[in-house]
DNA sequence: ATAAAAAAATACAAAAAACGTATAGTAGTA
DNA sequence: TACTACTATACGTTTTTTGTATTTTTTTAT
């Protein structure tokens, strides 16, 4: 016996490519079983119900990228670096996801699902927050400023680093995140090195 | 009154967007009337039930296109430009129609609407066949094959123009098309003009 | 201003889909 | 052989969707 069993991992990964692509309101229980050639009674010995699978999956993503963010933020480069390597990560994670599964995971559609992940997320916050606090205090980010109104730009960077219009004025995202990232940290005067 | 409704359109305009988005299975027609600020009542006013407001759809689609066509046939240019003309035509009218609702309408998912769709696309179909029989007695098509044939290879050449594969090894679609109808025309020899 | 037409709102019975569980059975395995 | 993981089927329950009837509101034309 392993840890996760085939037949759940099938779930899970059938699952979330029709999240991805429909939101959870429009895939049932049964249909998932059939995509993942898997039986309802297998599926119900490894999850309550729906919520319990999204849940379950938002978890999981989660988890993955606390880890991938915490390698970032291990590593030893300047700070605007992991900066700009976060929203990156951002950006990929959240990639694809359809506009129907983001309204059932923020907004109140599925009370119980954006109440969960308002909590993992405010988590996830709570790692950057200190981050950044850490850097404050190491002189890598200015003291002046509120972390609440550091915070607020940071949501407001992710929010236009993944805006078509500027996209397409750079070439590749990559390259307007640089530009983003330049700016949340030197703003628009010329840099002095 | 107009001949078609404001409210009408509205119901057309929401459903396509949503059953391209999501196919018909997945889209109730509560949420449509919801989306397109109608009542329900008002939508049975104008349509059956889901099935025949899909039929509609799809009538007017085919519609639009056989005018698009004939306004393409009735050009004073090369008979090959007209055919490029004409894939490109039917690759942009089936852009970004969902895996769920091509099932639907080609498969057996919904066999009235499968049914109605092949013998609309027949029609046009003979449209096609019509303008090749021309051609060939025009001798802009080598008189020595069978119409059949023809048709078999074209509808190949339309999947091909809409293969990712071979679109990203030329810069764009368009590029595709041009090769792919030189191709159709003089096969792989290299042209004497 | 008012009558007629169009659309919305509400309510509701009937049908369909989805849910969750019970039970019997199969295939592989220690 | 007993055990485990899973499948298949069936079934009652709940939820959603459908299609219609009825009443109220809004729009439009006269």
């Amino acid at each position: 016996m392993q840890l996760k069993s085939d037949k759940q991992k099938q779930i899970i990964k059938t699952a979330q490519s029709l999240f991805w692509k429909y939101g959870m309101r429009r895939v049932s229980i049964e249909e998932i079983c059939r995509e993942a050639n898997v039986s309802k009674m297998t599926f119900y010995k490894f999850f309550k119900n729906k919520v319990d699978l999204v849940k379950y999956i938002l978890d999981k993503i989660m988890e993955d990228s606390s880890k991938e963010y915490q390698t970032i933020m291990n590593q030893d480069i300047p700070f605007h670096e992991k900066v700009a390597q976060t929203i990156d990560l951002k950006l990929r994670s959240v990639d694809k996801i359809s506009p129907e599964f983001y309204a059932d995971i923020h907004q109140n559609a599925v009370p119980e699902v954006s109440k969960h992940f308002q909590n993992i997320s405010n988590r996830v916050l709570n790692l950057i927050v200190d981050d950044f606090k850490n850097a404050q205090r190491n002189g890598e980010v200015s003291k002046d400023l509120k972390i609440e109104f550091i915070m607020y730009q940071l949501e407001k960077l992710f929010a236009m680093a993944g805006d078509q219009k500027l996209i397409s004025l750079y070439g590749s995202p990559q390259d307007l995140i640089m530009q983003l990232t330049r700016f949340f940290f030197y703003g628009i005067l010329p840099r002095d090195n």
